[in-house]
DNA sequence: CGCCTTTGACCCGCGC
DNA sequence: GCGCGGGTCAAAGGCG
């Protein structure tokens, strides 16, 4: 694996048989070179999940760490990941466009499963093909049926492709990574509405734009958790399906874990608009639990970048034992609020730090380098 | 004080 | 070459 690792964005890796004593689907991984994705179109779908991701410390570690982050691999009480990761070069991943890479949602767009999304984000994946689309599987020939047995089969399908030209040359051409997350329902939201999975990076949201063809704005966020760190990513909601969101990552972190989130200063509120700002929580979370789809993107991604919001600085300190380096989910009934948040862990169906003992991040697991970087640097147990 | 979000303007890649 | 649209900049204002 390590033969074709060329250490740039491109470099993306699946769950494979490569390491030994990790929990099934989580440790062995194999890495794609991009120049080979276009031909070596990934389409699998076998009983544990692929996932494609960055090997180095491409886009952070949240990448890199992916390899134990519990939303990514098997849960014992989930079989697909929640979202897909993967690299393109595509800009516009939804863009129908011949040069755009093809993104196939691989769930219910029926939206069958979205009240689910508190006991089940894992259930969605996504298909990367050459062609920069995005499409459920309900698009597809398969039948209702047939999706659901996808789903409750536990396969995750992928497909990924390499841009017609793996020369990074501009800008709209770079490589990036492509997240797709559960939006958050109603129940599941913060009095803001917006889902927390935030990562531990400290994000700064920088501009947003409409996209044409969206009724969903985009919000462009660039890594505050040091200066000249070029690492940004956006935050969008899927077109198909408005309860996934979209999430890109470009360029890398050039600095090592924030283990202070002094870039978090002054960013301890939740993001609200100045006409929100004399709402009280329960008014605002009706309005959320009223019109759910018209809440906007930003507040969802600054939540999910770890833009702003006490909620994210607090949770930061406590979820960093239970989604150590990759996205962190808001958890049922958590609201983001610290207070909540250990009402939220009982309906949590697999204990964090059984799932930290599990992925070998605790104790008993490999001399997984990471792990032990996590150990001493990240976990708040030690 | 420092960092945040917001938002209009500007830049620039890309397709025609 | 032109125009569209995405991406970035930077000023303004807010919050802890």
């Amino acid at each position: 694996m390590e033969s074709n690792f060329h250490g740039d964005l491109a470099d993306i890796f699946r769950p494979g048989s490569v390491n030994s004593g990790d929990p099934p689907g989580v440790s062995e991984w194999q890495y794609f070179d991009q120049s080979d994705q276009e031909t070596q179109m990934i389409q699998k779908s076998t009983r544990n999940h692929d996932v494609i991701m960055d090997h180095h410390q491409g886009f952070g570690q949240p990448f890199t760490s992916l390899l134990a982050d519990p939303l990514i691999l098997d849960q014992p009480t989930s079989s697909t990941p929640p979202c897909f990761f993967g690299t393109t070069s595509l800009n516009e991943n939804h863009k129908q466009s011949p040069a755009a890479g093809r993104i196939q949602l691989g769930f219910d767009d029926n939206n069958n499963n979205n009240n689910n999304h508190n006991h089940n984000m894992f259930s969605k994946m996504l298909q990367i093909s050459s062609k920069s689309e995005i499409i459920t599987s309900s698009s597809n020939n398969s039948s209702s049926s047939s999706k659901r047995s996808l789903l409750e089969a536990s396969t995750t399908s992928l497909q990924i492709s390499s841009p017609r030209n793996p020369a990074i040359k501009r800008r709209k051409s770079q490589a990036k990574k492509v997240v797709c997350i559960p939006a958050p329902t109603p129940v599941n939201s913060r009095p803001t509405g917006e889902v927390v999975p935030s990562d531990l990076w400290a994000w700064r949201k920088y501009g947003q734009k409409p996209i044409k063809g969206s009724p969903y704005p985009r919000g462009y966020y660039r890594c505050s958790s040091s200066k000249g760190c070029s690492a940004r990513k956006q935050v969008e909601r899927s077109r198909t399906d408005p309860n996934m969101l979209v999430i890109t990552y470009t360029s890398e972190h050039n600095h090592p874990w924030p283990t202070q989130r002094n870039a978090l200063a002054g960013s301890t509120r939740a993001p609200q608009p100045p006409k929100t700002a004399t709402e009280t929580t329960e008014q605002q979370q009706q309005q959320q639990q009223q019109q759910p789809q018209k809440e906007s993107i930003e507040d969802e991604g600054s939540a999910l970048l770890g833009g702003g919001g006490i909620q994210v600085k607090d949770e930061l300190q406590v979820l960093e034992g239970s989604f150590p380096q990759g996205y962190r989910p808001e958890l049922p009934g958590s609201g983001g609020q610290p207070d909540d948040f250990f009402s939220g862990l009982g309906e949590i169906e697999v204990d964090p730090i059984s799932m930290l003992l599990n992925h070998g991040f605790l104790g008993g697991g490999d001399d997984d380098e990471e792990a032990e970087n996590y150990n001493k640097d990240l976990d708040p147990f030690s």
